[in-house]
RNA sequence: CGGGGCGUAGCGCAGCUUGGUUAGCGCGCCUGCCUUGGGAGCAGGAGGCCGGAGGUUCGAAUCCUCUCGCCCCGACCA
């Protein structure tokens, strides 16, 4: 291609509406443009790359067995209530009524379709197993759409969906896509991490998720410093500060003081309480009230710590937890929001996190408008019915597996696979018949791949203050010939010449022949990061030869015309290999 | 939804506090000359409903009200 006969508008200047690196660079290189928050047009350059990632993407699925459909971006809204997952992407879900009045949503996803699709059509054990995938825009309404096309409102998604009769073959499923995943990450050559993660709003058990490392990301991954142990911060645990009550861990009771109320006027925080009281966070025991759909809890955790409500959720098996609204505080303790604590409280479930368990003498809330209480204690003062982990790692915290230190990083969720199981298979009735002809429904798994977040978490590690540096096997184009002073007629065919010989090799090639300075075209060379450069100009005029060098490398080096080809093959392989 | 910020030429910005001829600057763009190894130089030129609507005023980019859009932080999120 030559460039003066596409459209790749670079811009010089950082575009005021880009905050991370990616978003800035492909803009800049006139990749994407912006349509309005979250929506983004792919230009020439950007979409050359999404359809090399999609390609990788869809060679190694058809490598795998997995079959390709296309389903529809339109789905009735009645799917989403039938699986029950109207009310889980609620405001995210972009629904309108059609000329009949008929509620129809933009898919966020397609669990349900495939599951209308495949249990309509598969009967028997016979048909099975199957792995279909598809590869789709899907729609949500982002709360906050933000770093370009990492959070944005539409997005390209690959998304496959296993059916199996049993859980043995779900696994066998499973593991083939968790490899495909492998392999494409590795030939995107992406920078990835493998983590345990929480199956969240999809359901289902077992899940792990494809990160990219990097600091723009809005994942926190609690990765091992000694291990091999990497989870997403939603699903980690570490070593529990204080193991659970037992024989040897017990707190002293003789030591144990007699609880004692006192004023602490406008102090609803922890923090507040902690210097009002000049008492540490890890002595004060934080209460919060919790409301699932059909019950109330209280639960306590150390006062430095969070509550992760993911694990919250599993402790309770509940679909639906939220922060109980201040009405419910005060029936059930009896006092506001901000002053709750476990002494007194009836007819609530208390759930502890481990690391209450051997706290002596702490304070918390007294369920009473600026008062807490000091010297509070487990058993005497008050009963806990449950101990169980429910906080998230933090800093510090050891490895559950090797009690080493882990670290805390952030990630881009480039993929994700899960076993689904039978939830939606359940929903839509979706059975087949066994060998003795008793009707089971198939059991699923479903992976999915974020194609643009591939591109920009690639960007985001592979750049440098010029611009992107593509790896090959994305990169929009193999080779960027680069005439200096095309209006020098030698150059211009020199040039011509080599162009045509790559193109005639399978080289993807982009010639740029626009008629402008040499600094001008550098500088958009690097900025848009074609692995391979090839300069015709001085030293083709004085010798004959033309310059190549690699977009990573600062070397150059001259070769006679003639083996140019031979040249670019080699750096071509050197480069290629995964 | 809460907090903060910003809408002036294709891009990046100044002007607004303290209202006053024709609204500026840099980059980019067009024409010509010149130049050709890291975003050159000279000369000429095009391009604006100052986000929109109302109001105050003799007069509004500037002050007031409302509204729309965009960005950041938080909440939220397969």
């Amino acid at each position: 291609m030559k460039w003066s006969q596409t459209l790749i508008p670079t811009l010089k200047e950082e575009p005021a509406e880009a905050e991370v690196v990616s978003h800035k660079l492909m803009i800049r290189a006139g990749m994407i443009r912006k349509l309005s928050s979250g929506v983004y047009s792919y230009l020439p350059l950007g979409f050359r790359v999404l359809n090399k990632v999609i390609n990788i993407i869809r060679q190694e699925m058809e490598k795998a067995g997995a079959i390709e459909v296309f389903l529809p971006a339109l789905q009735p809204v009645n799917f989403l209530e039938k699986s029950g997952r109207l009310e889980v992407f609620g405001e995210d879900l972009i629904q309108f009524k059609d000329r009949n009045a008929k509620k129809t949503a933009l898919g966020p996803t397609h669990e349900e379709v495939i599951t209308d699709l495949v249990g309509n059509c598969v009967t028997t054990y016979k048909q099975l197993p199957l792995t279909l995938f598809q590869i789709q825009t899907k729609f949500r309404d982002e709360i906050r759409p933000r770093c370009g096309v990492l959070r944005s409102k539409e997005f390209l998604m690959k998304d496959a969906y296993s059916f199996d009769t049993s859980t043995s073959g779900l696994n066998k499923s499973y593991s083939k896509m968790y490899d495909a995943y492998c392999r494409i990450f590795d030939r995107c050559q992406s920078n990835y991490m493998v983590v345990e993660a929480d199956s969240g709003a999809m359901g289902g058990d077992v899940s792990h998720e494809f990160m990219a490392p990097c600091d723009s990301g809005d994942d926190l991954l609690i990765v091992c410093t000694e291990c091999s142990y990497k989870s997403n911060i939603e699903k980690a645990s570490a070593v529990q500060i204080n193991a659970p009550l037992d024989g040897n861990t017990e707190p002293d009771k003789s030591s144990f003081k007699t609880p004692e109320e006192v004023h602490t006027p406008n102090t609803s925080t922890i923090n507040d309480v902690s210097s009002f009281l000049n008492i540490k966070p890890d002595n004060i025991v934080k209460t919060l009230i919790y409301s699932t759909s059909d019950e109330v809890i209280a639960v306590l955790i150390r006062g430095d710590y969070d509550v992760n409500e993911a694990k919250l959720k599993g402790v309770l098996g509940a679909g639906e937890l939220n922060l109980a609204d201040n009405g419910t505080i005060e029936k059930v303790t009896g006092g506001p929001v901000g002053f709750c604590g476990p002494v007194g409280l009836k007819e609530v479930k208390i759930i502890a996190d481990h690391s209450i368990a051997n706290l002596m003498n702490f304070a918390t809330g007294a369920n009473k408008q600026d008062y807490h209480l000091i010297n509070v204690n487990i058993d005497s003062d008050f009963k806990v019915d449950q101990f169980e982990d429910i906080r998230y790692v933090v800093d510090g915290d050891k490895c559950p597996k090797c009690e080493k230190e882990l670290n805390i990083i952030h990630g881009i969720e480039l993929g994700h696979v899960f076993k689904l199981g039978t939830k939606y298979t359940e929903a839509f009735n979706a059975t087949y018949l066994d060998s003795k002809g008793k009707g089971a429904p198939i059991i699923m798994g479903c992976y999915g791949i974020g194609v643009n977040r591939i591109i920009a978490s690639t960007i985001e590690n592979s750049h440098d203050e010029n611009g992107i540096i593509w790896p090959i096997s994305i990169a929009p184009y193999h080779i960027l010939i680069t005439a200096l002073n095309p209006s020098d007629p030698d150059i211009i065919k020199g040039a011509q010449t080599i162009y045509e010989w790559l193109i005639t090799e399978g080289f993807e090639v982009l010639f740029d022949d626009r008629d402008l300075r040499p600094g001008f075209k550098f500088k958009d060379a690097d900025l848009i990061g074609i692995p391979i450069r090839i300069t015709v100009g001085k030293s083709f005029k004085s010798s004959g030869e033309v310059e190549i060098k690699l977009r990573k490398d600062e070397d150059k080096c001259l070769v006679p015309m003639n083996n140019t080809v031979a040249e670019v093959k080699k750096l071509f392989d050197a480069i290629s290999k995964v």
